[in-house]
DNA sequence: GCCCAGGTGGGTA
DNA sequence: TACCCACATGGG
């Protein structure tokens, strides 16, 4: 439901996270491959032990399709051992290389000239993959406009009370989407400041309370409470 | 020692 | 459909 309110408030979110975190610069990654593997592995872990699973991959040789499919799970799962959940996501990877050999010769870049909706499904389809890391390997790594959503996104939304409290992944996409007049690169720089503030405040328990950052929960309440569609 | 991190798949009622 | 659990490391 797109409302004028609506609009302005999500749009408001997103001027006070970026005033506040100033861009973002994602994906890190030097390839879309890259961020593809990166996308599997931060499946419910930190950024920063993902970092070390993919420097092993790239240093014993590993980061790269041929790379991946030639390798026993078992010495993927090893080597991404940093990572959370190691041996399914070994499973995960070669998953997703014997998806891109079957469809894509091996290459990433081959998906791009699919349908955006046509490309998600099929993408979901893949063992392993689930909606938040299919629309990160869309936004991210094929650069299609198709908005990320994760636990922080839901935390931090409910908590202004943009979105209810059991808003389920589709709903939340959908509040984005509707109501977001940016293209590709708004979406990318939402979702990435989105992660950067619910990492630093809006935790599970705290709810912004002893945090620094409270001032921007403050602020973006404070606009949004004197109106309601 | 405890909590939590950029989820997903599978089983059960 | 709606929960619940397994997966299983490392930093604060």
């Amino acid at each position: 439901m797109a409302t004028t309110n609506t609009r302005r408030k999500v749009e408001r979110v997103y001027e006070l996270l970026y005033d506040e975190y100033g861009p973002q610069h994602w994906w890190p990654a030097d390839t879309p491959f890259e961020v593809c593997i990166g996308a599997i592995l931060t499946q419910s872990t930190s950024w920063t032990n993902v970092e070390k699973a993919i420097a092993n991959l790239k240093a014993a040789g590993l980061l790269s399709p041929g790379g991946l499919r030639a390798a026993r799970p078992a010495r993927i799962a090893g080597l991404i051992r940093p990572s959370l959940y190691y041996n399914v996501k070994a499973r995960k990877l070669k998953e997703f290389v014997g998806f891109l050999y079957r469809g894509y010769g091996g290459r990433v870049e081959s998906m791009a000239d699919v349908p955006l909706d046509a490309l998600r499904v099929e993408l979901l389809g893949v063992w392993g993959l689930g909606p938040e890391t299919v629309d990160s390997i869309l936004l991210y790594a094929l650069d299609k406009q198709s908005f990320v959503v994760d636990a922080y996104t839901k935390r931090i939304f409910s908590r202004l009370g943009l979105a209810a409290e059991d808003a389920g992944y589709d709903d939340l996409k959908r509040l984005f989407e509707d109501n977001l007049c940016g293209g590709r690169r708004l979406y990318n720089e939402y979702h990435a400041l989105i992660v950067e503030h619910g990492k630093n405040t809006c935790k599970p328990k705290p709810i912004c309370g002893a945090c620094h950052l409270r001032r921007l929960c403050d602020s973006a309440s404070f606009y949004l409470s004197g109106s309601k569609d």
